[in-house]
DNA sequence: TAGTATAGTAAACATTTGTTCACTTTGTCA
DNA sequence: TGACAAAGTGAACAAATGTTTACTATACTA
């Protein structure tokens, strides 16, 4: 069965970061021949889910994604080979590794745009910020989570989303050190 | 300048999702010698960047992190190398990727805890459901993303975050077919 | 300015790689 | 039962891999 040697990869990958050689790929399937690893390896090209680029192996990016579902109202999310949409979530939530950090979220100020005490926010620090933008900003000295505005003069300053904060207008210097691309929760362990 | 090598390799493995091999590691660093290579990895290995299984390269947790930073109230939150909190997306809020798939949220019965429409969940469909967990459930045939609850007498219900909406209790059946693991919201493109 | 560590070169190497070939075993179903 | 496709074997192969050696250029520092 095709799927099970998927799943033996896919935990090879996740153990060790990188695809198994052949000669790996023989003890993780029990198998004696290289032949037989390279029909295999064959047949994982064709599905889509390994390539080659010259002599050398690599995943696809459908190796790494998780299937999408949409939730039909009636009816339950197609699940099987139905779906086409595959999400990776390192390459969808972190377009530029090199310029972003993550921030754990202090404080309920953002409650209303659904940022909590806790959550992980993926912070880029050179995108510049526009209005509405949930920035990280160094406000008179002290460092903060909110979202930019602009009053009718134009002049930026910083709204929080919970009703019991004030927005803050800065006194003497308002930098914006990036801004938030996304919102990360978990939930259970 | 060891950092710019880094990068590079970065790059390379974001683009092929691969280790370059010493000949393309020559190519992407404008080099000659497979010695000089061969010392460059090892530089990396030191700094923990890369490990050796065998004959065989492979990145680290490391390699895909992002720095963690808290946010210190004043003061800006840590940079540099003094963090030494790196965190992996794909690894934190995939623990079982062969039993998860990620939902796009549909409707806004649970604003209230943080979860809006388009959000996408990670739902894992192996763990038990406890009440407070967000589950995928099936009620009276129709599938829904709710809380989970139970009443005096033990039975499970389901419950918006919403006060707009009621709770549901099952006419006939209610299965659960996954928990909700982990929240994901991009802001910006 | 001389001395020394650092970074790079070039060639040679044993291994390991992926690939191909011809052949055998296994299982299916008509 | 027999025929045929699918799956596996084992050996042979060129090409590429990572490693080692000895030597040279560059840059830093005392």
């Amino acid at each position: 069965m095709i799927s099970e040697k998927i799943s033996q990869i896919k935990k090879f990958y996740y153990k060790h970061k990188r695809l198994p050689s052949y000669a790996e790929m023989l003890k993780i399937f029990g198998l004696s021949s290289k032949k037989s690893i390279y029909d295999i390896v064959y047949k994982l090209i064709d599905v889509g889910l390994l390539k080659k680029e010259g002599k050398k192996l690599a995943p696809t990016t459908k190796f790494f994604s998780l299937p999408v579902l949409g939730l039909v109202k009636a009816g339950f999310p197609i699940l099987a080979d139905e779906t086409r949409d595959y999400l990776s979530l390192d390459d969808y939530l972190i377009e530029d590794p090199q310029s972003s950090f993550l921030l754990r979220v202090s404080g309920d100020s953002l409650v209303e745009v659904g940022i909590f005490e806790g959550d992980y926010v993926v912070i880029n620090k050179t995108k510049t910020a526009y209005p509405g933008d949930i920035v990280l900003a160094e406000i008179d000295g002290e460092w903060t989570l909110k979202i930019l505005r602009k009053d009718q003069q134009g002049s930026p300053y910083l709204q929080p989303a919970n009703p019991r904060y004030p927005p803050l207008y800065p006194k003497l210097k308002l930098d914006i050190f990036g801004i938030v691309k996304a919102v990360i929760r978990k939930l259970r362990n």
